[in-house]
DNA sequence: CCCCAAAATGACTATGATATTCATTTTCAT
DNA sequence: ATGAAAATGAATATCATAGTCATTTTGGGG
């Protein structure tokens, strides 16, 4: 993780920048912390430790990193994006609708018929955006269990 | 397509709304025309007939037809969303990144092993947005053709 | 350690899509 | 025709995000 955080600020060296404070302490937060965090999810964690950080750094930071190849863009329609570390394998996302909890999953298999459909219809794909939306286990009407935070 | 028309006029009167002329205008555009418009291109398309009609009445009329269930808004990661008509079949769609072409298809067995992946996670699927991003015959480098248009 | 130019910051403003307000117009049952 | 409710359109508000700019930070060379 250290090390993560030390080869991305010596990247962004090597192409010209400047070290800053703000922006480690913004990504440390950022990988450390549970994916899928709002920009301002994360102006707000990344406040608690240092009141001056402003939002305008924060979204700088996350646009760095998409740029970088260290994170990930992700929309669910919920008006404000979220933002995800792209260090982990490539998966796609279960959205809870009632608690807005979001899961993650693999499946090649859809990778795969993905791919195929594409080049039937002449298509040359480049990436994807599957998200199922739905009610995760605690939260389904039917189910047994309660939802307890 | 004018028994569709009258079909949700009767809809909205019997649930306590009135007619009116220029909603009936949007909506006669937005179900005869290509599918995937943005508001700003209803806009401009109903404007044509009737100079007065106004952004926010377009705005007002998608979400009502979204609300009783006729339309169906997508999300490309344009900035702006998209509406199309929820009558035909279901499908999901091809995203050409150059051109921005949007394509349509169906696979029933990626819609079946979402369907499966939902459950083995717990998760009760109410719906699923996939979008396929890349290059369509027209745009891709590699290809033999040129665009045109 | 100091200097300074480039880069980064944060507050503020701009932008663009969408939602809301409100005075006016339209609809329609009576 | 009449009046109340609904719909409209222009203007304004809102919200996420991007851009501006004066100030601060960074880091290499003296």
């Amino acid at each position: 993780m250290e090390r993560l955080l030390r080869r991305i600020d010596d990247e962004i060296v090597s192409t010209g920048g400047k070290r800053s404070r703000s922006r480690a302490h913004i990504m440390g937060i950022f990988f450390r912390s549970g994916r899928h965090l709002t920009v301002e999810e994360l102006t707000r964690k990344a406040r608690v430790k240092n009141r001056n950080i402003g939002a305008a750094t924060v979204y700088r930071t996350l646009k760095l990193l998409a740029r970088m190849g260290y994170a990930k863009e992700l929309d669910f329609g919920e008006g404000a994006k979220r933002y995800e570390s792209s260090l982990t394998a490539h998966h796609d996302h279960l959205v809870c609708t009632s608690c807005g909890n979001v899961a993650e999953f693999e499946e090649p298999r859809i990778e795969k018929l993905q791919e195929k459909v594409a080049r039937q219809h002449g298509f040359s794909p480049t990436m994807h955006r599957l998200a199922i939306y739905g009610q995760c286990r605690g939260c389904a009407p039917s189910g047994e269990k309660e939802k307890t935070g």
